[in-house]
RNA sequence: GGGAGUUUAGCUCAGCUGGUUCAGAGCAUCUGCCUUACAAGCAGAGGGUCGGGGGUUCGAAUCCCUCAACUCCCA
């Protein structure tokens, strides 16, 4: 039989793929006997389509799972995907319009209508490509924001903390896009820099004919909604204006002059005119003075009648007829350039007006306690552990959480507004009819009651999904299910630190509200994905490649090896295809490992003794590499379990384990080493499994016939045993005089092929013999002697063993002269710096006994090893 | 404007409470190899005053101060 020499990732993917879902290995049910180990997916837009960054989140996410359901515990890996109101809503109505239907003409039961269509048709197509990835979620679990049982679940929510008194309604002032006639989120707005003009406006002082101040403004078509005009009180220039009144130019309204340090004396004239309905910093200070709110702006971007001039005008239309008129009026002072920086819707590239409008908030300062001291106090671990600080003042700086959006796609506000002005807030529309008749002795009938028009924040309802997932009844029966009381808390949360604010803090403050419990023990935060360049990766940038093509060029083990190399825990991950082709690399490296093993013809009647030195080294190794790639992964270095399982397998195990037993050429290998081999193999099987299960599954099957229960999916991971450290030191040795050989024949440009006589000068040769046979094979050893001297030889020295080659006459004695000279004097230095250390009386005195060892050990190995170099140049003559 | 973080080899990063192996790893680079498991490979090699300056200490990549550059979050 004859495997192919590369390694073909698209048969076996698509076969083992196939094989653990018709099987249901990654399914996971309630089990009081296996202690659960439970991850919820972050829910992908369900409008997205998978990059790069949710390769490196879920690739983490599989390992983590696929590890802990090797370890026997009930894997549960749920997942699902979010409704995300905003994005989605924006990509339905993109599409409508491409159909040439605009989202105006359709009310709100239509619109939702082609959005559920839409979404049942396109929707959780990233789920499917999760599968190429070799994501084993357990897919009966699939969960959306909007199913049923997760809706009723928000709506329960909202209307429990209203009545707990911690939602209400107040003014806030939101991002508006008067082009697409909607708010955005902060996100949503882009800030550009934009040439403007700074107008200074004359504003009479009231009771006088001839005082006036002067503002700049780079809005004067706001000047009708002023309401004050703010000063510094420091400010010198100003005293004499204190408690009096000046003049709005054009309309002669009255307004107060108030004082506040929040004016910055050196920007513009020094007085600022406090316009609360256009500008967030002129809202904040009018509440501070109580100052009243005039809107003049439709919501179209066009003045109402409220700005009395201009109705109807457009606002850059307004700006520059208000400048004329003033400039007529004689109160233009002047016009300066200027540049500003200006926020600008991302879809429409409208510029975005500040707007007041009635929004639902959620009380964040005591419901947020709890979730504060639980990180705080580790009880939730962030890793890496930097992001506490982040999390910190976060929580300390909290403000109330918006929660309402001008939408249509999502989970609606279940208030209802009544006619008598007041409103009430319940789960459905017959709940809320008879509560408010109940409440207000009305008679209302469900005609009567309006429900908001909002839909709730995307968050409001991702914020349950820990605990949502498994029971949706809880938030009002207090009782959790038995799927939930299994599984919750679940263990890891693999996101990005985008979102530790935005979702994360909001599910552990929802998980101790509603269970008195956190929703997970750990947060492993992975960074953003960045191109060559160090950009973010996005579409529209088209710097990110396409994770489907690259699965199908590198195969999906490659690629999942390839994002994590460079990507410990919070770290940013600069891509490159080269990463993912040393994937491909790795994957094939232990393909082609496998094709040697298994070509080999077993001889029984061999002895095996001479590999014995070998097998008994190896094992040490693996569990010393096995502990610390244990140990990697307990504290969330999953690159360094990845790069620590890759030298072990790729070193250890092909470059040193293989060649020591490998036979030679088309002969056969003994029954004992043959089936240790394979048992060693099965062991690299089972710690590469995690990180590549494609491969591993498909080798694990090949070493033998397998039923379902024996895959390697499910199969024990290897349990750590104790090491001896001295035969990894002693092989350590051993093998280090095969690479001195190997760089002696290199540097004197010999064949590998020539085999020479090597003598070493040991006190302890029994560490040699120990490994005479490998060391013979590798090093290409004539023969192996141990002695004193030997004449017109080559020589290094390894520890303090000094080793000889005879090179007979075509040696260069003064050039390997030189050579040892220079080592000889670079230990001697060293040997100084050491006895220096030693004879500092403070310092033996101060340092700790273990410290005073060292330094008695480094100058004890200086010193033979001066001794054998001195010897060797003794030698030489 | 407020806060946090980063700076170690060409690149990406380790380096725990100062003291073994302290200057490391992978990739890249250079040299030599088509040695029948693998050229997607094998064998070897070179490369850094740990951002600059100052301090504490017997001892600093590690602690403190300061300057500089970059990044992120909130406004």
């Amino acid at each position: 039989m004859s495997i192919a020499s590369k390694y073909d990732p698209a048969s076996a993917e698509a076969k083992w793929y196939t094989y653990w879902m018709e099987h249901k290995l990654f399914s996971s049910s309630v089990d009081p006997t296996k202690e659960p180990y439970t991850i919820v997916i972050p829910p992908p837009n369900v409008t997205g389509v998978l990059h790069m960054g949710h390769m490196l989140n879920n690739t983490i996410q599989d390992v983590l799972i696929r590890r802990a359901r090797m370890q026997g515990k009930n894997a549960c890996w749920v997942p699902g995907t979010d409704h995300a109101s905003i994005a989605t809503e924006t990509k339905v109505v993109q599409l409508l319009k491409e159909k040439g239907i605009a989202k105006k003409d359709l009310t709100r039961e239509q619109f939702l209508t082609h959005a559920w269509e839409w979404k049942e048709k396109y929707g959780g197509i990233i789920l499917e490509q999760l599968k190429k990835l070799g994501a084993s979620c357990d897919w009966d679990r699939t969960a959306f924001t909007m199913d049923p049982g997760l809706s009723d679940a928000v709506l329960s929510v909202f209307v429990d903390l209203h009545k707990k008194g911690k939602i209400y309604r107040g003014i806030r002032m939101v991002n508006w896009d008067p082009k697409g006639q909607t708010a955005l989120s902060d996100d949503e707005v882009i800030m550009k820099e934009v040439a403007s003009k700074l107008y200074y406006i004359n504003y009479a002082i009231e009771g006088t004919t001839d005082q006036f101040l002067t503002i700049a403004t780079t809005r004067p078509e706001t000047i009708m909604a002023d309401v004050a005009i703010c000063i510094n009180p420091e400010d010198p220039r100003f005293t004499h204006l204190k408690g009096k009144h000046a003049i709005i130019p054009l309309i002669n309204r009255s307004i107060p002059i108030i004082e506040d340090s929040y004016v910055d004396m050196e920007f513009g004239t020094g007085c600022l005119k406090v316009t609360p309905a256009h500008d967030l910093n002129d809202y904040e200070l009018g509440v501070k003075h109580k100052l009243e709110v005039i809107d003049i702006l439709n919501d179209n971007g066009t003045l109402n009648e409220k700005a009395q001039l201009l109705v109807g005008e457009d606002r850059f239309v307004a700006r520059k007829k208000i400048g004329k008129l003033l400039e007529e009026a004689g109160q233009l002072q002047k016009v300066e350039e200027y540049t500003s920086n200006v926020g600008h819707s991302e879809r429409s590239d409208a510029v975005i007006e500040p707007k007041l409008s009635m929004q639902w908030f959620l009380k964040m300062d005591e419901i947020t306690q709890p979730a504060f001291k639980a990180v705080m106090e580790d009880i939730i671990q962030l890793h890496p552990p930097k992001f506490k600080n982040m999390y910190r003042v976060w929580m300390e700086n909290v403000r109330d959480w918006c929660i309402s959006r001008q939408l249509w796609w999502g989970h609606q506000i279940p208030a209802y507004y009544l006619p008598n002005g007041e409103y009430v807030v319940a789960k459905t529309a017959e709940e809320a009819l008879a509560q408010a008749n109940r409440n207000f002795n009305t008679h209302y009938t469900l005609a009567d009651l309006r429900q908001d028009e909002d839909v709730l924040d995307t968050w409001f309802s991702s914020w349950l999904w820990p605990i949502s997932v498994f029971d949706t009844d809880v938030f009002t029966t207090g009782k959790p299910n038995q799927e939930l009381s299994y599984y919750y808390p679940t263990n890891d949360l693999v996101t990005a630190p985008e979102i530790l604010f935005f979702w994360v803090a909001r599910m552990i403050i929802a998980g101790y509200e509603y269970l008195g419990e956190k929703p997970f023990k750990n947060v492993y935060l992975t960074g953003i994905v960045r191109d060559k360049l160090g950009r973010k990766m996005s579409k529209s940038l088209g710097n990110s490649p396409d994770p489907l093509e690259l699965i199908a060029q590198y195969g999906a083990d490659g690629v999942r090896t390839g994002m994590l190399f460079s990507s410990p825990a919070g770290n940013d991950l600069p891509y490159d295809d080269k990463l993912v082709e040393q994937g491909r690399n790795f994957a094939n490296k232990i393909w082609n490992a496998f094709r040697l093993v298994k070509g080999w013809e077993v001889d029984p009647s061999l002895d095996g003794a001479s590999n014995a030195a070998s097998i008994e080294w190896f094992e040490q190794r693996f569990h010393q590499s096995l502990s610390e790639i244990n140990e990697h992964f307990e504290k969330f270095r999953i690159s360094d379990a990845l790069m620590a399982t890759y030298k072990l397998v790729w070193d250890d195990f092909c470059a040193w384990y293989l060649e020591m037993i490998k036979p030679a050429y088309q002969q056969p290998i003994d029954q004992a080493t043959y089936e240790k081999t394979l048992e060693i193999f099965e062991n690299i099987l089972k710690i590469l499994h995690p990180f590549m299960p494609f491969i591993t599954e498909e080798l694990w099957h090949q070493i033998s016939e397998r039923s379902v229960e024996n895959s390697l999916i499910l199969a024990a991971w290897p349990e750590t045993k104790a090491y001896d450290a001295k035969i990894t030191e002693d092989a350590a040795q051993v093998f280090e005089v095969v690479s001195q050989v190997r760089n002696l024949r290199a540097s004197k440009g010999m064949s590998p092929k020539e085999a020479l006589d090597l003598t070493i000068r040991t006190p302890n040769p029994g560490l040699y013999i120990r490994f005479e046979s490998v060391l013979i094979k590798l090093a290409n050893l004539s023969s192996l002697q141990f002695g004193d001297k030997v004449e017109q030889a080559m020589s290094f020295v390894v520890k303090a063993d000094e080793c000889f080659i005879p090179m007979g006459d075509s040696i260069d004695v003064e050039a390997e002269k030189a050579t040892i000279q220079k080592e000889l004097d670079y230990t001697k230095g060293f040997l100084v710096g050491v006895e220096k250390k030693l004879s500092n009386e403070r310092f033996v005195a101060g340092a700790p006994a273990q410290v005073l060892d060292m330094e008695r050990k480094k100058q004890a190995d200086a010193l033979a090893k001066i001794k054998a170099l001195e010897a060797s140049l003794a030698q030489l003559g």
